[in-house]
DNA sequence: AGTCCCTGCGCG
DNA sequence: AAAGCGCGCAGGGACT
């Protein structure tokens, strides 16, 4: 097997609509530019990269017009966009244009590639210029100096465990990106309207109160004349029933002790409902596919994370109305996979927190013990808020969150109105309870202040910018080794179910941090879901060596929670 | 008209 | 003295 240094050149960027116009292919000392693509060619280029070693930079974007236009699937392969990301500790995942080849190529052979605009976006014929060939060679001619040298890099930093994940990974994220989301377009138009109908009854509440407390800028009609929009007329309309607020943010609405606050809530949730998830969706449909095609970035957070964008499929709203619209196309299923609270397992691990083993050993609901530590009653008589109040403990705390701003999050997300001094108590209360959390919980986050970035137990280094205060250090160290081995575990389980589902033509249609989303006919449902459980399980068992990883599986008409 | 920043809010 | 972490996107407002 020899290393075939690659790179392809396309009309543009969408894998179904776009064509490729150009492979270059660099083996040896040779560089092949092939720009005519007939039968024999074709199985002449397959035959090379699926049967060597393929290195290239942002190879999720060749693979998929590979895969879609030649049916070509090398799966050996070295991305040194990957790598270098990696090897900053995350940093250039989110510095826009640090890990591009561009940069690399200039970090590494301290020479400019010519990639102007013009010149990249040119490849749309076969006459190619004299330019273009140029510009095109030496994209592949750079790459076995960057190869090399990450490589070093990689060994080095001891990063070649996680590497080896990440490039699992990449044939998962072309298969992700190459599925797209099914769309019910007829439950869509009538989610729409029972919207709109909430945002125009919302709309006149607020209208109808401000009307009752006084409000004196009416129309004919008798309406107040106000758009809730626009924080400006919003301001104006609430000093004009005596408020004396001087912004119309959430916190200031939430604290109006008036029925005009809660209103004025359900407004912007309806309308943000509406205008970011429920008009947005059916922009994204694919012309061709029919289907939403997302974009999913490998390496979109330092942590390691996904992120998903055109849309963001990984800020889907709970309520049932908007999931239910992704749903199966005739004679299939969906099967969502989720993590069982995956981070507190990860938690639990890397503290060796006796209590928390302890409740996962044994299969029970660590959420109701904090609940139960924390009220001081039996978990028997702990109720379901209580225990939903828990969990926001049991992550806040964990995670660095002071008493202040729990008192606030308990108002904002449950309603529950505490003192400070009860919040403080809840902490203190927790932290004496778990005094093994604590104590790691210390170190790691002295630790990662001293140093400015962890390693977590897959050997991924995520390194935190500069400049901050140490308390921002201290909350990303207690953060980061458990967001970042999470993001590893779910990309070991998307390399594993690669491999495995490939029998059952199964698509995966949504990656969301700790649940993977599938689409699969009717016939494999069963058999596919009991593989996906099996190779999660084990992908996250590969980490958590002290207690069970559980992953609840469930098939259904659509995605659900 | 396009860009940038901010706030707010959806998700993990 | 006090401070959970990680994202993308809509809309407003300021600016060019």
């Amino acid at each position: 097997m020899s290393i075939i240094y690659m790179d392809t050149e396309t009309t543009g960027l969408d894998a179904f609509k776009d064509k490729i116009t150009l492979i270059q292919i660099k083996e040896g000392n040779k560089i092949r530019l092939v720009k005519t693509f007939n039968e024999a060619k074709i199985r002449e280029i397959k035959d090379l990269l699926e049967n060597n070693f393929i290195v290239g930079h942002n190879l999720k974007f060749d693979l998929k017009f590979l895969k879609q236009q030649f049916n070509i699937n090398p799966d050996n392969f070295f991305d040194t966009w990957i790598a270098e990301i990696l090897i900053s500790g995350g940093m250039k995942a989110r510095q826009r244009g640090a890990a591009t080849l561009e940069a690399v190529t200039k970090e590494y052979l301290k020479i400019e590639l010519n990639k102007d605009e013009e010149l990249r976006t040119s490849f749309k014929g076969t006459d190619l210029t004299k330019d273009q060939i140029n510009y095109a060679a030496l994209d592949v001619a750079v790459l076995p100096h960057i190869y090399k040298q990450q490589q070093v890099q990689l060994k080095e930093l001891g990063l070649e465990k996680v590497f080896e994940i990440e490039m699992g990974c990449i044939l998962a994220t072309v298969w992700l990106e190459l599925s797209g989301l099914p769309l019910d377009m007829e439950g869509l138009k009538k989610v729409q309207l029972e919207t709109k109908k909430r945002i125009e009854e919302a709309e006149l509440n607020v209208k109808t109160i401000l009307k009752e407390s006084g409000y004196k800028n009416l129309d004919l009609s008798g309406l107040p004349v106000v758009s809730i929009d626009s924080p400006k007329q919003l301001l104006e309309a609430l000093h004009g029933i005596g408020f004396k607020v001087d912004s119309t943010g959430d916190e200031v609405i939430s604290s109006l002790d008036h029925p005009i606050g809660k209103a004025i809530k359900e407004y912007r949730k309806q309308q943000k409902l509406l205008t970011s998830f429920i008009l947005k969706y059916p922009e994204h449909l694919h012309k061709i596919t029919g289907r939403i095609q997302p974009d999913f970035n490998q390496y979109g957070t330092n942590t390691g994370r996904f992120t998903s964008s055109k849309p963001n499929m990984q800020q889907v709203p709970h309520d049932k109305s908007i999931r239910a619209l992704f749903k199966a196309n005739p004679g299939n299923k969906i099967i969502t996979a989720d993590y069982s609270q995956i981070e507190l397992r990860i938690i639990a691990e890397v503290s060796q927190e006796p209590r928390f083993l302890e409740i996962y050993n044994n299969n029970k609901d660590l959420h109701r013990l904090t609940a139960s530590l924390i009220l001081n009653k039996p978990e028997a008589e702990v109720t379901k808020e209580e225990r939903q109040q828990a969990k926001a403990i049991n992550f806040g705390f964990a995670y660095g969150l002071g008493a202040k701003s729990f008192k606030e999050k308990a108002k904002n997300d449950y309603e529950i109105d505490i003192s400070i001094e009860q919040a403080q108590e809840f902490r203190n209360t927790f932290f004496k309870n778990y005094p093994i959390l604590a104590a790691y919980l210390q170190t790691a986050a002295r630790t990662a202040a001293g140093r400015k970035q962890i390693r977590n137990k897959s050997g991924r280094i995520v390194r935190f910018e500069q400049g901050l205060e140490g308390w921002q250090y201290e909350n990303m160290g207690r953060n980061t080794p458990i967001q970042s081995l999470s993001a590893d575990i779910t990309k070991n389980a998307m390399g594993r179910l690669y491999n495995k589902l490939k029998p059952y033509k199964a698509k995966l249609i949504n990656a969301v941090h700790d649940e993977l989303v599938f689409e699969v006919s009717q016939e494999h449902a069963e058999t596919t879901a009991k593989i996906i459980k099996e190779e999660m399980e084990a992908a996250g068992q590969e980490y958590l060596k002290n207690i069970p990883c559980i992953v609840e599986v469930t098939i259904g008409e659509s995605w659900q929670k």
